[in-house]
DNA sequence: CCATGACATAGAAAATTATCTATGCCATAG
DNA sequence: CTATGGCATAGATAATTTTCTATGTCATGG
């Protein structure tokens, strides 16, 4: 796994609205309806928004009937912090 | 630390060409000159890079003489690299 | 002091990304 | 089956970001 691989990733991260959601899914899983409220944004842009992070792997989509839940990727976090870490020590050398 | 308040790093590091030199300073610390016949952009270009990697606290720059060096700040992956994987861990509460 | 090499800054143009409105799809309720 | 609520997709526009050319600054060598 190279750095240049996480690009999409970290792009995902890399916008406030996206990781206000994120921060939202921080306290467990979520309907989009739910996220949609939280925002003055447009419902459009929500879908979009959790479009980025879904592709990017940092958030799982599920249909819980006519809702879509949505929900933290834990494993994603853990390897993408432990990538990050890695960096660190690889300067060490 | 809130995750909105390292928009600014995630920002710095959704970008290939910054990924690509941060990529370069993981062998060690290097002038800007070196950096620069790496890439094909021009010199201004790679300056900019640099401004926003140093601003986001990813890197650091020394003057040495003429030239400018540039290294990783390894703190900072540090610090970063722990704070994604708490996420994941907040997950499981 | 002057010339030169290394880098930064300014301002404009190009490319990408985020947002909107309009509309489509799908599941459930009646 | 039809209507409705919840979400996605399409296409256009707005906003942001990246890149360029031109130029400025600063340190060193002669």
């Amino acid at each position: 796994m190279t750095l240049c691989e996480m690009l999409p990733i970290f792009k995902a991260l890399g916008d406030e609205t996206r990781l206000q959601i994120l921060a939202m899914l921080e306290n467990g899983q979520m309907c989009a309806c739910r996220i949609n409220d939280a925002f003055k944004c447009s419902q459009p842009t929500i879908s979009y928004h959790m479009r980025v992070l879904t592709e990017a792997g940092l958030v799982t989509a599920t249909r819980e009937g006519a809702l879509m839940c949505y929900e933290l990727e834990p494993k994603a976090f853990e390897a993408l912090g432990e990538f990050i870490k890695a960096i660190a020590k690889e300067e060490a050398n």
